[in-house]
DNA sequence: CGCAGCTTTGACGCAGATCAATTCAAGTGG
DNA sequence: CCACTTGAATTGATCTGCGTCAAAGCTGCG
């Protein structure tokens, strides 16, 4: 089903032994998640394996193709390895809403585990490199290790508090809302190691970012122009830069809690580390 | 915590044994939770007396009170019986927005069994009967029974879809958005027997209402008259009658999908018989 | 060079916010 | 049974943020 929706180019072998590029990344990637889990109770390395052998193939994604398509009944759950993809829906026919933003490291596709049909698809905004789970091993998973079935559990309750929050977000005027979602991928790419200093890189065109906020592409522009002209953001090319981080969250309204990654104990080297790789 | 936040009338008591009629509500709450995950996999009696086990005080919560204060860290979930409530945010000290409306069955602070700190408030819109199910309970009966963990999972993945497609409606005129809020609803009341015919009760302003689609009160009130005009809804009192359904869904743009209640198999009678006690 | 996609700018119209006043419905107490 | 109160629904007038249409710069790439 996968491989008929999207343009995609086997990266890894999908035998289980051979794929250890793919395994380095998802340990880097789901190691957060671990801590965030261990912050509470120990983890075992059995347990920690057990999620990383499950990864099957590692895929390919060209920009702007459906990694699920609509109302598609996948047989597996998609992590975001590299790039940025959302989710989608399309609204009376005209406007396409971005429910959401992903990037590395994120779940995308895990509420079709129990969800049998995708109630939303999802596309790849730049190109990507998506790791492909199969939902029988996540079921196993899930069986085997109750506290691994919560660690996913938890990925999507954190998924569903950002979109409550994006929800409420709404009633803040053009230029607040955009800043708030400038700050919330600050956040997110800084757990994941995908920022520098305090800038990151964003490809995503204005107009993604209007669908994404649900402005249209013309008032983004004016809105962005009015934070780049309070001295909030630089937005150049795809480098966003944030000169003063407490003042564009003042001005957002912006509180990470709803993001609960307060309890992840970042270890700042590795944030470095990655960042600099980022950008070669 | 919870007694200090609410206002609120202990209905039975909290022992195990002898809250019969909380136990009686439950099981007929679950039962249609039950036959989603009993469409893929049996349930054992064990299981499920797990579940209707773990209930523990059943209270009553004033209109207008909080069920879950902000920033609280609750120690328990809680499960409506009776009344409306909503989970909302305020934004920029200003506008209150409602992320959700909750009806019986909802098991509306589920987040916060993983989510240590509860990210977003809970009201209740009118009075309110709620069982308390404390976390321990949970978290015990999702290590002994992976399938109840997973249906509570699905219980919040399905909230997740639909927080998102609300995310997209906003997208459509203000009369078209209500209408389809006024579609969720019935297809939601209609699941746990809360509808007659083609009419249901609903028991909130258009304050509310507005707070809830981010809309102004005054501007719902022109909305609703749009649609009365137009003969798709009927809403005077607190009952709601929709005409044609095909024609509102169609003019709300609205397909039931994203709630997932297709593969629940109501049984007919269960929903008349719930829809008769309701209005005695 | 020249296409193609993105950003920027301008002009104009409208959906919906805001403020304010009036009507309506349901109690409540005398 | 009727003044009085309180909260909600309704209506009107005015203002504005944002959408839409359209054209003009910018940038990178074949």
């Amino acid at each position: 089903v996968l491989a008929s929706l999207c343009v995609m180019e086997p990266v890894a072998s999908s035998g289980k032994g051979n794929n250890s590029n793919a395994l380095i990344s998802l340990r880097m990637i789901l190691d957060p998640l671990f801590r965030y889990i261990e912050s509470r109770e120990h983890l075992s390395d059995e347990e920690k394996w057990a999620l990383e052998r499950s990864v099957g193939d590692v895929i390919n994604v060209l920009a702007h193709k459906d990694i699920v398509a609509h109302g598609a009944t996948p047989s597996s759950s998609s992590l975001i390895l590299e790039g940025f993809a959302c989710g989608y829906q399309v609204v009376a026919g005209r406007h396409r809403q971005i429910t959401a933003l992903h990037v590395m490291g994120d779940f995308v596709d895990l509420p079709s585990l129990l969800l049998k049909r995708a109630d939303h698809p999802i596309a790849a905004v730049t190109q990507c490199r998506v790791a492909v789970v199969p939902h029988e091993a996540l079921l196993r998973i899930s069986d085997r290790h109750p506290r691994l079935a919560r660690l996913l559990w938890l990925a999507t309750l954190i998924e569903a508090s950002a979109d409550r929050r994006r929800l409420a977000v709404r009633r803040l005027p053009a230029p607040a809302h955009i800043a708030h979602l400038f700050c919330e991928l600050f956040v997110r790419l800084k757990v994941v190691g995908l920022t520098r200093g305090n800038s990151y890189c964003l490809p995503v065109t204005q107009m993604i970012l209007g669908q994404a906020v649900g402005l249209s592409s013309v008032h983004v522009n004016r809105a962005v122009q009015t934070l780049r002209g309070a001295g909030l953001i630089n937005w150049s090319g795809q480098t966003v830069t944030i000169p003063n981080w407490t003042r564009l969250c003042e001005f957002a309204h912006f509180n990470p809690s709803y993001l609960h990654v307060d309890q992840l104990k970042l270890a700042d080297t590795r944030t470095s580390r990655a960042a600099q790789r980022s950008d070669s």
